[in-house]
DNA sequence: CTGAAAGCGCTTACAG
DNA sequence: CTGAAAGCGCTTACAG
């Protein structure tokens, strides 16, 4: 298997199977794309002679000649938090039922990288842009807005959208989650999410904390306002701070996953959820139900937001309209933990 | 916005940024691919002229002259597993600093799914193809095996690869991990996995369970060997079942999931881990650090399986040699679950 | 029902 | 340093 040293195995083309079939390379494309315009003695011909040299058609070269490459790209700000995940399994549950195929990337909540990104998947000529929320660097935004390809921005529908957005109103669901939890008692409630800077929906969620805060006439004390990655540890992490920093009562945290790690820490030492401290999440992860107790959450359906999307952009082109929000609403679920 | 209306903006081609700048194609194809050959002044107003129009190339046409698309597939089963995703991190991490792109199929454990999706990903005539084991269909192993592109088979390294696997003993790890398992003293000890059909890994850790049981002059009890799905909830329901089942005292699972739902339920309903059932893992994610006590679990880098990939196909092209395996290794982690 | 020609947007030798 | 021609592998009108 000398395979590397021959750079280029010549692959079968319409072309060979043509020959192949002793007709021409149109009547071959037709096969393909129209079985019905070709006499059925042709197209058993034509079969065979696919069959017989495994033929895959060049769907760059399709693109090109349709121009329409049945590529969508779809950018996540990272793969480590599930919600993100759930949104590309839907997104690619509709595309695949389409023939469409799925080109991702991973920003790690980079704007730079997601410009980069923007201009790089724009090059494929994709027949739709997935973005996650509405805060972009003004280039990608117009280099999206001007490609001509529907773009459906994700989770944050603050703000005028490029094209469509699919999500929900962050900040009205963290002051309804913060709320409640005012609502329970709680006196020294913290918030922990993630850096708020390029980031829409993580100000939007701290925006809801402090509105509610505001609503319930407390004064926002500074030490209880933390920020940190997405992952159990920190959770773990944020807790043992908070704790020792002289007692929040509560926690609200912006994400599932950075709450079970917090929850678990409990577990582990002794703390009581909730009596010594509760604690909720976002995004009623399947781990939010299963925490001892349950997690109080924010339950948004994220597989649904790629379905949504997915379809925006599957029917995009014969669509009309300006550009426009679904807003898929949300829930506070309420557990045990608070 | 009727965009909508109007199927073909006309995007900047090389053509457009040519008679902007004044000169001929060749030359703005120049500034882009090899700017040391182009003359700094006529540089100049190309780069000028590029930015006029937000000119992005055609990836597509690009890679079509020259026969490379810098597009890579990967086919994952399931992006419910965190695993994969973490496989895919790695892999995209890589990717991405060599400029190249990402395409994702979710095979959902259906190897006819996969099938097609090699041969649909093989039309986008990709730099490397990286797939989840090493059983496929005939057709599919015979597509990826022509098709000239560099495969990269994951996770699992037994039989003869298509051309490199990169991964780790799954039977041996299994045997591993069920030993321990017996060397505390566990006397009826349970397998709870995925559906060996069609899946060579699960039936390689099935067979190391099986094996470490006859090891040990154990027999099999068949209600201790079970099949589910990669859920949190469906490790929940396992060890309902088991634990009613007339008692296993411990339970080894495919994954950690399925591991810490297993290990969750407990912690909510009063079964003490492991002294009225000993639970561990496959995985080492972060949640089977966390748990309290912690699970045990079978360690192997699953980000470091997807940039080996990764690695295999980016200087896959100057490399030689026939298929060869990479064993990554594993490590039993024992924690407080056995 | 079938085929010859032109074109999709690039790059690669080959000339100048 | 710059450009004209050919080609990458398809599809789309246009003829027959």
């Amino acid at each position: 298997m000398a395979r590397r040293d021959i750079p280029n195995i010549r692959r079968a083309r319409l072309q060979d199977v043509a020959t192949a079939a002793g007709v021409s390379v149109v009547t071959v494309s037709r096969a393909l794309n129209a079985p019905a315009t070709v006499s059925a003695r042709t197209r058993e011909r034509i079969d065979a002679a696919m069959q017989a040299v495994d033929y895959v058609p060049d769907l760059a070269a399709r693109g090109m000649a349709k121009q329409r490459s049945d590529i969508v790209a779809v950018l996540v700000p990272t793969l480590l938090d599930p919600i993100f995940v759930d949104m590309v399994r839907g997104l690619e549950g509709v595309l695949a039922a389409h023939g469409m195929h799925l080109l991702i990337g991973d920003t790690g909540y980079d704007p730079d990288r997601e410009e980069a990104f923007v201009a790089a998947a724009l090059g494929r000529r994709p027949d739709g842009l997935v973005l996650t929320g509405t805060q972009h660097t003004p280039r990608a935004r117009r280099l999206a807005a001007g490609s001509g390809v529907p773009v459906v921005e994700t989770w944050g529908i603050e703000g005028e959208p490029i094209d469509r957005a699919v999500g929900y109103d962050q900040r009205a669901a963290a002051l309804a989650l913060t709320r409640h939890v005012l609502d329970r008692g709680y006196e020294r409630v913290a918030y922990v999410g993630r850096p708020v800077s390029g980031n829409g929906r993580a100000a939007a969620k701290r925006d809801g904390y402090l509105a509610a805060l505001r609503a319930a006439g407390m004064a926002v004390v500074p030490e209880l306002l933390m920020e940190c990655v997405t992952s159990m540890e920190a959770g773990k992490d944020a807790i043992k701070r908070l704790v020792r920093r002289g007692g929040a009562d509560a926690i609200v945290f912006s994400g599932d996953r950075i709450a079970a790690g917090a929850f678990l820490h409990c577990l582990d030492t002794g703390l009581r959820v909730p009596d010594d401290v509760a604690v909720c999440g976002f995004g009623d992860h399947d781990i939010a139900r299963l925490l001892p107790g349950g997690l109080t959450s924010v339950r948004a359906d994220s597989v649904q937001i790629g379905r949504l999307a997915g379809e925006a952009i599957v029917d995009g082109r014969v669509d009309d309209g300006g550009p426009r929000s679904v807003d898929i609403g949300f829930e506070v679920v309420v557990r045990g933990s608070t």
